[in-house]
DNA sequence: ACTGTTTATCGTCAGGGAGACGACTATGAT
DNA sequence: ATCATAGTCGTCTCCCTGACGATAAACAGT
């Protein structure tokens, strides 16, 4: 078909990100209030308009520094991981407009400060479990209550794309500091999958694959116990044979 | 930030597919030659853009309708698998405009016709290891220069997830008609991994999953030698343990 | 009819990895 | 000193996989 302008119809296009960190053992994800409507005072996942002359994986990574301070790394590297999730366009997913969110999914290390940078927008991070299973509850706090537009489903999927990659890449140590112990590690594992993992076998596992982790020689005892070894995550990106998902 | 019309700029939003089949022990993708500038006369894959009051994967399915006339079943019924892939929105990847193409992946059995339906534009099959490694080549066939616009990039993803996602889910059988043999399912793993594998052990490990394969009684010799049973793919969608894919 | 070829299918065996779990070590807390 | 906590090393068994021999059932050609 010949280019005509009036033959396609205008979008706007937004990037949504799933930012997702583990605190006090738990998966827990970014989340702002929104201030104006639609879903005025509901929890959303942060996100914005991709600009004229910006790539999509730029807005993202813009739209994090905004909110977070944070800046990706390249791919794997130590700190922020940063990939494409999927691409949410439902003609009714905003009242206003056409909008297609091309969504995000960001993997931090947990953060000291609450929320560093950021605008006038309140935001925190809440328990993936409380906002994705909230319907179990008996009550239901307008506080847990599903977040604004198809967010929910966003998230959802978000937590799915990391359970499932954790298997096969050394992607947990994303949500890791720069050094970090076994049990450290494990302790991912375990919030991201919501499951037990035997400590002797996991180390067997992480200690035995070669390129996953690298000992720094240091030790700590911050968790407590007898001193652990410090490691920091090595070059291989891809774990095979994948570590196993205990079965439900 | 208060609704402005103006404080977002109009994008294209347009779908593109990747259709995959196993013809003749090699892996095809669905290209449709361009007939109009940019990339006039170039292959590229097929696509369309997404309408005013339609949903994302509807316009895939729609775009899939009308070139090939295939429709897409329900997910890991028989037949014809379709999924969002990821999306495509660098500024400059369409002279024209600012276009977000939003890709997906087809997954198809071996289709008599070459290509039934279409619209006015010619289409063929292109074994993808030509599309994908022409620079490898002395010369350099116009027939096999590289896929318009950035379709080589999404090819080349989208032939990555479909390698990746017959390790572990079910999706080889979608490349299968709805019943077959044990040998030609093993030979559609072989043509989308560009390997050989052992005939005994994969019989072993496909007929030895429950719910992967349910015998429908039949025999064909379509192959020659021994008659095979014939199968059609079970309920299960997902293998565990996987299908391994051997080392480079 | 016999032989070779092709494909399908069953069996055997050795090695690797994972689950289950015992044992020991090195800290801090009481 | 004793206990609780966490880390680390070993062992044992089971299951899966890779390698590969052997048999079965069709067809092609002589």
């Amino acid at each position: 078909m010949p280019y005509d302008p009036s033959a396609f119809p205008p979008f706007a296009v937004t990037v949504d990100l799933v930012v997702l960190t583990v605190r006090k053992d738990a998966l827990c994800v970014l989340v702002v209030r929104r201030g104006e409507p639609p879903y005025q005072g509901r929890w959303a996942l942060p996100g914005g308009f991709v600009r004229d002359d910006e790539d999509l994986e730029a807005a993202a990574a813009r739209e994090l520094a905004e909110e977070t301070g944070l800046r990706p790394h390249a791919p794997e590297g130590p700190g922020v991981h940063l990939e494409q999730l999927a691409t949410y366009g439902a003609p009714d997913r905003d009242p206003r407009m056409r909008v297609v969110s091309v969504a995000h999914l960001v993997l931090a290390p947990d953060l000291p400060a609450p929320i560093a940078g950021g605008d006038a927008r309140s935001a925190r991070w809440a328990p993936t479990d409380t906002l994705l299973g909230p319907v179990d509850a008996n009550g239901w706090d307008a506080e847990q209550a599903p977040l604004a537009f198809d967010h929910d489903r966003i998230l959802l999927d978000g937590v799915e794309r990391a359970r499932s990659k954790i298997e096969y890449s050394s992607l947990a140590t994303a949500f890791c500091p720069p050094e970090f112990t076994v049990g450290e590690l494990r302790r991912v594992y375990e919030a991201v999958w919501g499951v037990a993992l035997d400590p002797r076998n996991f180390h067997r596992k992480v200690t035995g694959t070669p390129g996953f982790l690298v000992p720094t020689g240091g030790t700590t005892t911050r968790q407590g116990g007898r001193p652990a070894q410090l490691f920091r995550a090595g070059g291989a990106t891809l774990l095979n044979p994948p570590m196993l998902r205990p079965e439900i």
